[in-house]
Parts: C-alpha cells; sequence; structure tokens
DNA sequence: TTGTATGCGTTATCAC
DNA sequence: GTGATAACGCATACAA
C-alpha cells in the first residue's frame, strides 16, 4: 500500500494501471461485463497497490443514491430507542449502508431541524422514532416519495410504513397475568398521553381489558418526572380503593422510565413490591431481576423491531411499492417477584 | 415554497433570480463581498421562495470538507457509550457538525471495517470509543493527519487528544471510601484486562492503593460474561480471606455492567449487599438506587466527556495544532446502602 | 472490449 | 460587481 498524502481517486488507479478511467469505473461496477482477463488483473492489482477506495460522496452526487440512512431518535437516553438503533445499525450495515444520526434530545421543536438537515445529506429514507409534535417536515418528505419507516409512533395522516410492539396484546398480556395472580384493583401508570400513538393505544387497551374483566377494576394515571408527589398521590389512593373492596393493588408501568418511578415512589412510601401493591412494566430491563423481589416485565423484541424496521426501508429504497405496511411483534412477558400471586 | 419534484439547484436559483450560478454561490458563502443591494435582494428571495439548501455533497466535494464526525463506539449498548455519544452529538450539532455512527457491537474486529467506512464518506475527523484490538486503522488514519480524539481508551503509539474519566482518582475515591466505612479486604472486579487502557489503568490504581494502605489487603479478578461460577467462587473467596483475618470484605466493580453480573452473584449467593459483603460500582446508573440497600457508585461525568471530545476535534478540524492533550475528568462519589459502614 | 466526453451541484479562478 | 468556465471524483451514453 502506498503512501497517500491524500487520497487517490480513479484517475490516480486509471494512471497507475495504464487504463481510462471508465475502464475501472466499470471493473467497479459491472463486474458481469466482461473485461478482457489482462485488463481486469492491471485494474485489480493497481486498486490493491493504492488502497483504492470510491468516493461514496463522488458516487452519490453522480448516481443520486448516498446509501446513507436517516436516523431520528426521540431520545437517545431512552434504552428502548437505543436497543431499536442498534439492530437498525445491524441491518443497514448489512445491506451496505451507513447511519446518520440525529437526536432530537426530547426536543421535539428539533424535528423538522433534523429531517432538513438529513434530507440534505441526500439519506436514501429515513427511520422515525419521533415525538410526533411537528408532522410537517415528516408530510413533506413523504411527499417527496422518499422511503421511510416509523418506529413505535405512528403518526396520523401518514400512509408508511410502521413497526411497533404489538401494544394490545402486551397489555393484555400483563393485564392477564396481574389478574390471574390475584391482583384486581388495577392502576396503568404512564408518560403524559399527549399525541403519542403508542401511550395512547396502550391507555385505550387497558380500559378495554377492565372493560371486559368484571371484577377489575383500574384507572389510568399519568406521571410527569417533576412531579413525584403526584405519583405517591395516585399511588396511595389505588390501595385505598383496593382496600375499600378488599381486593389488591397492582400497577402496570408504561415504560421503563416510569417503571423507575414507580419503584421509587413505592419506596419512598415504604411499601414492598409483590407484597402491598403488585407491578408490572412495559420493557425489560437488565437490572429488572434485581430491584426489590425482582420486577415482572414485558420485555419488548428490540432488536428485532428495529432490524425489521430497517429492512422495510431497505426493501423501499430498492424500489418496491407496496402497500403501507404494519408490523407488530407480541412482547414476552417475565414473570418474577413484584407481580408474585397476591395474598390478601 | 415551491412544489419541488426533484431538489432545486443552485443553477434554479440563479435562473429564477436572473443572474448566474457564480453571483448565487457568493451570496451564499462570501456575504462580505459586496453584492449590489439590489441583486442580493433577488438572490436572497429566489432561495427564499424555491425553499434552496445547498448539497453538501456537492460542498464536499468541491470544497474537500464535509462537515461530517465520524463517531466509532465499541458498543452501543453500553449506557456509558450512549452517554458519551450524546454529549458529542450534541457539540457537534451546535458547531454545525452531522454525526455518522459506526457501532462495534463489542466485535473489534469490525474496528477496520468502520474507520474505513467512516473516513470513505471524508468525515473530517473521528471520536473513538473502541475496543484497541487494531490499532493498525487508526495509526494510519492519524498519519493522514485526519484529527481524532480517544475517549476512555488510550491506545499507545498514538499521539493523539484523550478524554477519560480520572481513574486513578475514580478508584482512590471508591476505595477510601470503602476503607473509611471499615472494609479491609479488598476485591477488583474488572472485564478482562486486555490491551483496554482504562481497565488497566484502574488496576493498577487499584493496586497502589493497597500499597499505600498496610491495613487493606485486596486483589483483583477478571470476570466474563459466560463464567458466572468463576465470580461467585471469587466472591466467595475473598470473603473467606475476610474471615480469617475477621475483616469485612468489600467489591469494587469497574463498570455498571460488571456491577450488575456482582449483583447477580451476591443475590444467588444469599448475600446481602452492605451487611455480608461492600460494593462500589464505577458508573452511576439511574437503577443503583433501587437495588438491594441502594448501590454505592462512583458517577462519571459523561455528557461533559462528550462534549469536551467534541470541541477538542472541532479545534482540530478548526486547523489548531496544538500538542496533543489529556483530559481527565473526576469522577463523584454517590454514597448509598451497599457501603454503608461495616459491623463485624 | 475499451476510450472519450459529458454532467451531477458546488466553489473558485479568471476575465469583463 | 458580475458572469463564464473549469474542476472536484465519479458513472455512463456514445463513439471507436
Amino acid at each position: 500500500m502506498i503512501k497517500s498524502p491524500a487520497r487517490n481517486t480513479i484517475a490516480d488507479v486509471a494512471r497507475h494501471a495504464g487504463v481510462s478511467k471508465a475502464t475501472v469505473s466499470r471493473f467497479l461496477n459491472h463486474r458481469e461485463t466482461l473485461l478482457s482477463p489482462e485488463i481486469a488483473i492491471r485494474v485489480e492489482t493497481a486498486i490493491a497497490q493504492l488502497g483504492y477506495t470510491p468516493s461514496p460522496m463522488a458516487q452519490s452526487l453522480k448516481r443520486g443514491r448516498s446509501r446513507l440512512i436517516g436516523l431520528v431518535v426521540a431520545d437517545i437516553t431512552n434504552p428502548y430507542s437505543v436497543a431499536v438503533l442498534r439492530g437498525a445499525e445491524q441491518a443497514c450495515r448489512e445491506a451496505g449502508y451507513l447511519l446518520m444520526l440525529f437526536n432530537l434530545g426530547n426536543e421535539g421543536e428539533r424535528e423538522t431541524a433534523g429531517i432538513h438537515a438529513l434530507s440534505s445529506y441526500r439519506v436514501e429514507g429515513f427511520i422515525l422514532n419521533t415525538m410526533g409534535h411537528d408532522a410537517g417536515a415528516l408530510l413533506e418528505t413523504a411527499r417527496q416519495g422518499k422511503p421511510m419507516v416509523l418506529v413505535d409512533r405512528l403518526h396520523k395522516g401518514l400512509d408508511v410504513d410502521f413497526v411497533s410492539l404489538d401494544n394490545h396484546q402486551a397489555i393484555y398480556l400483563s393485564a392477564q397475568h396481574l389478574f390471574d395472580a390475584g391482583y384486581h384493583e388495577l392502576l396503568l401508570v404512564t408518560e403524559p398521553l399527549g399525541e403519542v400513538s403508542s401511550r395512547v393505544e396502550r391507555a385505550r387497551a387497558f380500559d378495554a381489558f377492565v372493560a371486559g374483566h368484571p371484577p377489575v377494576s383500574g384507572r389510568c394515571t399519568e406521571s410527569r418526572e417533576q412531579d413525584r408527589d403526584a405519583l405517591a398521590d395516585a399511588l396511595r389512593a389505588c390501595r385505598d380503593r383496593a382496600r375499600a373492596r378488599s381486593a389488591m393493588p397492582a400497577i402496570i408501568a408504561n415504560n421503563a422510565v416510569v417503571t423507575l418511578r414507580v419503584v421509587a415512589a413505592v419506596d419512598r412510601l415504604g411499601w414492598e413490591l409483590g407484597k402491598d401493591i403488585g407491578l408490572v412494566g412495559i420493557d425489560d430491563t437488565e437490572w429488572a431481576p434485581y430491584v426489590g423481589p425482582g420486577i415482572s416485565t414485558v420485555s419488548q423484541p428490540t432488536n428485532e423491531l428495529g432490524r425489521k424496521a430497517a429492512q422495510c426501508l431497505m426493501q423501499r429504497v430498492a424500489g418496491s411499492t407496496v402497500a403501507a405496511r404494519q408490523i407488530l411483534l407480541p412482547g414476552t412477558l417475565m414473570a418474577r417477584g413484584s407481580s408474585r400471586p397476591a395474598t390478601a
């Protein structure tokens, strides 16, 4: 490998091999087109000697394809986002695509800026896990026919591929499990519903479950990070309602962040999980087995979600024009101490 | 904003404003060069009307600057990497750079592939948090004079900026804290040292501490994910040694992953943290307060690390040529139940 | 089968 | 001040 002050170009290779640039380019892109073996060899060795790599920038300019995928994440701090990101990155890389990352840091207003920034780099498609505060840029992008796939959060009026946990199944799984364990006073704790489709869907599924199981009584409360007292109050109220009808109370936490808040609140109240109150959290985490008696969770196939999302996108990028799909993957129950059979 | 089937170019703007491409380009890049106000206005409105954005690809091709930063991470699953990533992304964005992400997924062999992939996109600099299995590509990149900054892991023979937790300080902080709490039989649990500089440094600091505090006896054990029994054995042995000299045993876990393993092992042994054995983990996590009696940790200023790394890089990219810096940030002790004063 | 010429969207070097 | 025009690195239609 020859020392390269600047990067060498296709022209360098051509000169080195004593052929034209076109020939080198053909060697690279149309291997099927027969080049005379002798020339092929010359080009090949020249490439090897110079350690030549085509400039994706120039290629992109010429072909109009960048081999880049834009990934916009609501919050890179959220383990869920990361897990999905991981799956997506794998699938993209395997397909020869690189990922450009834009993190919203939970500032929904930056959504448009992010999409435009990535867009300007001519990414060939988007994987979006956003807040949905500003569908404007999304619509614009969709209208331009640029492929995109939504993860976890659906935006109304956007007819595109969508990959997500089967929220209905996940909630039913949790609720049924708690029900079977003897918890009949349920409380769903969620982050503010707002426009976030996954949260709304889970709340709806929860209501449906409660409606379909008469012995069960259930409510839903929104929890904000700042307001710890409100959550504690909601927990106390739930337990009081349970006592009044001599039932056992239990919480379903809508995601890992909320689960941790519930754990903290229960801790401050001096209660014991799986004894004073039941708990199932959506999103399995590595620490769940070791908090208190172990926290029961519904595990999302995050890696698979990311992969599926990327695969959908790759198909579209490759030109597929099938109708928008909705891919719903089921969650798995991880039963632990926090939902052990209630002893009234 | 006019509907755009394809993206409009500088030529479109020029036509729309009735000027030449050169003029538009000047308007964009050399605002200081006086254009006649009348023309400036025409260009400005044309740009606005067409919603024109320059193509970074073409700019990159022409100027040789991509406004891209390459980020190579050993393992995106590691919360530490993510936290750093977050800080770095912020700083880069603020400076008008976008991040290209390459995740090694703990497969060190892919390091070269990653660097080459990003390199081919002409990223202007690298932020690296890698395994160090293959310094070849790094050296090559450094030799080409491309700026880079190492995070957490130093590679020998590479004279570049380095940003990291002050490992010596962090270990001394942990050890002194345990010592003060009455734990005199210490065990450092680390992932396999290998060539990973941060692990080796911590082990050295640990040895130094032990050597400097005669009442203290200390060992170090490497823990692998597959081999749970080995870790349990090491813990048992540590406790036995402690008993033999009627001292109290305690663990220092080298990072969050290991902390969790230790927690699991202690759990299986039926021991109680802060009672049968002490524990301080490096890396603070959101779950640390809620596992067992609360896990004492040393918190890393991760966000700050990421920002500092990105800032160093921005300076270099901007042409600064100061000598390679070593930026060491101190950790903060978060004392919790797992290191409560020992009651022999 | 191989070489020549052109253009992708920009910026920079000239002239005017 | 402003406008042609070449060049960045590459792929391709066309000519040979």
